[in-house]
This record gives structure tokens, C-alpha cells and sequence, in this order.
DNA sequence: AACTATTTATAAGA
DNA sequence: TTCTTATAAATAGTT
């Protein structure tokens, strides 16, 4: 009805499709509404435009609750909600039953008594062979950890070592070659040349001590 | 549209009315539907005759209970079916974390290599730390039961024991006064008394050696 | 939002 | 109910 016939699928222009929902929604509303009347209909029309915009004809003296409530009433035990909700109820047991095995299984690996009752000698022997298995694999695991640490402070050690090889070799070059250390004080270069290397060679081994612990092992490792 | 113009008031004529309000309800149910489609809209259509008859038209893909739910979120209707409803769907969520963290716990207990990768070492060491504490509480609760049946299986073979002795004796009572003994085979009853004491000799040794292995632990308790 | 040529819905009759 | 059909009503495309 129309200047033109057209096919009954999606309005493709979305502002053609606009004003075609807002003239087709008051017309179905008008009809709804003449429904009412003519033949004493309760009728509800709730709809949501394509942008969620919600709009509700309700038969006059009536509310949409009451209609959904009617509904709901006629559609009796296959009431949606009630079934739903059983769903529901259904699934929060079955999760409950299942953290509740879970929680068993941790006390049985845990090793706590009451628990252990109820499990027969066979089954204490397998978890047991089951628990000396997972010990060796976290053991694996810790060894692993301890390994690439070990690893990483070795590389780290010899990069220092190298590192302090190559500042003696300064320092042996600086000994050598007086000029180029503490040019500025003048004629106290000599005292201060012995005091300096000294020092510098003092602090080098302290380091060295501090930094390149060679034989005893880190504290975790001992802990291991 | 029709022959002639009406007024839009309750029909009085009842089959007049019955038939307007089904030819009209096609119409509003057609018109509800081109609406879906042509706009994309979501359309809940529900009506009750005169005398209570349901009809329903529901937009292509959807339920009346979504739409409903929409409508009741759309107007905020603190529906307390809703906000029960909200708090099972929290509780579901809770369970299903709980669930997750027990299971990678157990798999943390298990020794599953993908997630012991995320556990420092410290975690590690204490995790190893408490299965070795786990273990040593399951094998006190298994000794306790090979213990327990050991116990049982030495009782009752002391009381075996005794039975034996005490069949003995019996026995050698019966040997020694055969009257006790096949009287009412008359004549014959010196032959049979000689026959039937050895046979029942060896039946008892029969049984001492099928019943009391003295020295031969039982199978569960070898493999322990 | 108003107009209008057309299509669609439907009242009344069969 | 369903079909028919004259007519009312709705509306697509246009302004």
C-alpha cells in the first residue's frame, strides 16, 4: 500500500528504514488499539526499534505486568522462568558436587586423616605411587629453576672477572705511565701515585670477594 | 476499510466480534512481522480474546522471554526475580573460579609442567615441602592398615590354630573310643573307624596347610 | 511532516 | 469458518 509494492525484507537505508518503523509502528499501534475496543481484547505490543529504542501498546484500564503475568499463567508448567531458573539451580549443584570432589582429592593429596579413611588400601598405594611421581616432577622443576639461576650467576661471574682483568690492565697501564694519572697535583704525584694504586688495588680484591663468591653457593641453594 | 466505515466500539454482536477479532488479530500479527523484517525491529505481541484465548506473535529468532527481560531492563524494574536471578548467575561465576583455583591446585599437587611454570621457586620449595609431609601422612595411614590387617589375619589364625588343636583332640578322642564313631554301621565298624580316621586326618592337614600360611604374607601386603 | 498514487486490510455478504 | 469484493485504511515514494 503504497506508490509502490514492496518485498517484505530488511529496509537496507537506514533512514528510509526509520521513518518506515515510525509509520508502521503507529499504524500497528492504532490497530492494536482498535482491537482492544471492537472486541474487548487485552492486548500488549512491546517492540525495540533496530537502535534498542522500546516502545509499548497496552489495552486501556490494563498493565503490561498483568498481561505478562496472564501470560505467564497461561503458558502454565512450561513457565520459562521457573525452567530456567531450575537450570540454574541444576547447574550451581552440579558445581558445588564438583568443587566438593576436587576439594576431597586435595585433602586425600594433602594426606589429612579423616579423609584417608575412606580410601582402601589399594587406593592409598596408588595415590601414594601417584604422589612420588608429582614429587619428582616438581623436584625436576625446582632443578630446572636452580640450574638456569646457577647459570645466570656463573655468566654473571665471569663478565665481572673479565670486567676486572681488563681494569688491573688499566690500572698496570696507569702505574706505568704516571702522566696520565693525577697530572693536576703537580709535584705530590709520586706519594699520592703509591697511595692511589694502593687503594684502587684494595678495593679491586674487596670486590672481588664481595661480588665473585666462587665456592659457596647462594643461600636458596643451600636451602635446596 | 471494508464495505463501510465503522466506529471503533466494542462490537456488541458476539460472532460479529469473534470473527472481526480473528481476521483483525491475522492482520495486527501480519503487520508485526513485516515490521520485523523490513525494520530489524524486535517485536513481542501478545493478546487475550474476550474470552481469554491466547495469541502470540514474537519476532523471528527471539523468545517472549527475552523480550520481557529487555522490557523489564529497559523500564529498571527492580524486579526481585531479576536481582535473584543476578545473584545465582554471581554465585555460578564464584563456583566456577573456586573450581579453577582447586584445579590448578591439584595440578600444581600433580605436577602438571605447564603450571608449575608459573610457581617461583620459593612456592616450589614449599610445595615440595608439604607433599613430602603429604606423603609421609599417607604412608602412616597405609602402614596403619596393613598394620590393622595383620593384626586380623594373626588372630585368626591363632584362633584357627586353636580349632585345629581342639579338632585334634576330638579327633583322637574318637580314635581312642570308637563307639563314638560310625555306630550305626554295626559289624562293619572297625574296618570303617580305621578308613575313616585317616581320611579325616588328612583332611585336617589338608585344610592347615590351605588355611594358616604361618609364614607367607599375604599378597596386598608384599606389594606394599 | 504533508501529499497522493497505490497497495493492503477488511466489513459485509455469500 | 472461508471466499469475495467493494471500500476504507495504510503507506511508499515524493515534495
Amino acid at each position: 500500500m503504497g506508490r509502490g509494492k514492496i518485498e517484505i525484507k530488511l529496509i537496507e537505508n537506514p533512514t528510509n528504514r526509520q521513518v518506515t518503523y515510525s509509520k508502521r509502528r503507529n499504524g500497528i499501534f492504532k490497530k492494536a488499539h482498535e482491537l482492544s475496543v471492537l472486541c474487548d481484547a487485552k492486548v500488549s505490543l512491546i517492540m525495540f526499534s533496530k537502535n534498542n529504542k522500546m516502545h509499548e501498546y497496552i489495552s486501556p484500564g490494563l498493565t503490561t505486568k498483568k498481561i505478562i503475568d496472564q501470560y505467564q499463567k497461561t503458558l502454565g508448567d512450561i513457565d520459562l522462568w521457573r525452567s530456567h531458573y531450575e537450570k540454574m539451580l541444576e547447574n550451581l549443584k552440579k558445581l558445588k558436587d564438583i568443587n566438593n570432589k576436587l576439594r576431597r582429592q586435595i585433602r586425600h593429596r594433602i594426606g589429612e586423616g579423616l579423609d584417608l579413611d575412606d580410601l582402601s588400601f589399594q587406593q592409598l598405594r596408588t595415590l601414594e605411587e601417584d604422589m612420588v611421581a608429582s614429587i619428582g616432577k616438581i623436584r625436576e622443576r625446582k632443578f630446572h629453576v636452580i640450574k638456569t639461576r646457577t647459570d645466570t650467576c656463573r655468566k654473571k661471574v665471569k663478565s665481572l672477572e673479565q670486567m676486572n682483568g681488563n681494569l688491573l690492565l688499566e690500572l698496570e697501564k696507569c702505574v706505568i705511565h704516571p702522566q696520565f694519572v693525577l697530572h693536576d697535583e703537580g709535584e705530590e704525584s709520586a706519594a699520592a701515585l703509591a697511595n692511589g694504586a694502593s687503594t684502587l688495588y684494595a678495593f679491586c680484591q674487596h670486590h672481588t670477594h664481595l661480588n665473585l663468591p666462587h665456592h659457596a653457593e647462594p643461600h636458596d641453594l643451600r636451602l635446596a
